[in-house]
DNA sequence: ACAGTATTTATCCAACGGGTTAATTTCTCT
DNA sequence: AGAGAAATTAACCCGTTGGATAAATACTGT
């Protein structure tokens, strides 16, 4: 109460709004998918009235492709921010498959946003001017380090840097994308800490492999579990 | 009209009928995920009422569960059918990395029905007695390919079957679960027919350098892109 | 201080969509 | 044949949902 001024019915602030609304909209466009989101649940999320969706970002497919965009605008950053020229190429491709990885894992949301678009076989995005230009760097870093670790001798042969960039992500994505369905099969939680360790063991351990021709030692953790089952549990 | 009987204005075909609801069903389902299908749709598909769909299968929900177990019954038969014990272990698991991409590639509703699933975070699934119990037969069998891989020297190491399991379903699941943004990003066509054969050889080189320690002659194909590559394929 | 504009609230509504009810038609068994 | 059960149709119900309209409230510059 005794703050500042004193607590009017409202106050103005568009961009506090509009990032509010962004912000709700991804967690219930991730959370339900494109048709199963509620535009009332995310104005109510974002502590806004219906109204002010539409004033601020549009309608819902708008709104839906303005969380896209911003979601493909974060990870390109912050894969900007990542420069793997200097390292060793070995190197380069762990710390990739490491940033991947934990990208994924901290932003759950993003690959449900993904999926969601390719459910509907990207009818949106093929909209968007803007994503068509966010090329992702990492293709390019890619290819130099794939480049540089054929020139050392680390590599015993040179990858397609497209395929493998897929191949990287394609690892992490399918696990974390599918885990739930993939903990109810194999009936053990693929989330806890343990597993997750594990499997960046093993990417790691696999993509290295076959790059380098000799198996990693990361990639033998993944190898004799001991057996005390690696299980941990779930559900 | 001159058929064997006169038409009728309709005839009773119980089975055929949960048949094409079933069916139809899984083409909804896959195509617009289970907030976005429409009973009336499926209904329409199916030649029917939507009294029919109620009354043969159950409501929305047990409707999807229904395809949903179909989906995996499906699959799940047809990995028993291929016997990988007799072929050596580096083939065996060509042989598994090609069903894998293969069956993928001829049942896309499938991936787009366990994409819907884990967006609902398996909720449906952990409800089904029936998938629970149908393990995939793939585990053991990569198990016991790994550990004959070993012992006769054609494995540098032992991998957990359950990581690469995993790993060659990602590899084929996400390139096509995704294509539709990947194309979009790429600013190529990911399912044309050279870019399929592209990425089964590096899958298979992929795997098999990481295992054997060589790199494979197919995987050199994805580097010289000379594309007549192996495969034989689909759709 | 006040006029004009930007931002927000409070209601409303027509279409949609899942599900139900009740009547109708075909089949089967005796 | 014909009665009872099974399968199918047709019509309706009603809460939900995306979107729209209009009025109110807070700012801004002058």
């Amino acid at each position: 109460m005794a703050k500042a001024k004193r607590t009017l019915k409202w106050q103005r602030d568009p961009e506090g709004m509009r990032l509010r609304i962004l912000e709700a909209a991804k967690q219930e466009f991730s959370a339900h998918g494109l048709a199963g989101a509620r535009v009332d649940r995310i104005a109510a999320k974002a502590g806004a009235n219906k109204r002010m969706l539409y004033y601020h970002v549009g309608n819902k497919d708008e709104l839906y492709l303005a969380v896209l965009e911003g979601a493909y605008d974060k990870i390109r950053s912050e894969e900007r921010g990542l420069d793997l020229e200097h390292l060793d190429p070995p190197e380069a491709i762990r710390r990739l498959i490491e940033f991947t990885w934990n990208y994924f894992l901290r932003n759950p949301e993003f690959l449900s946003l993904l999926q969601t678009e390719n459910l509907a076989r990207a009818k949106h995005l093929k909209k968007s001017t803007k994503v068509k230009s966010m090329h992702s760097p990492f293709v390019e870093m890619i290819r130099t380090v794939v480049r540089r670790g054929v020139e050392s001798g680390d590599f015993q042969v040179a990858v397609d840097p497209v395929q493998l960039y897929i191949s990287i992500a394609a690892l992490s994505f399918f696990y974390l994308s599918n885990s739930a369905t993939l903990s109810v099969i194999f009936g053990r939680d693929l989330l806890d800490k343990k597993a997750k360790d594990e499997r960046l063991a093993h990417m790691v351990g696999l993509v290295l492999a076959a790059l380098t021709g000799q198996s990693v030692a990361l990639f033998e953790i993944a190898k004799a579990p001991k057996s005390r089952a690696a299980v941990a549990q779930t559900v």
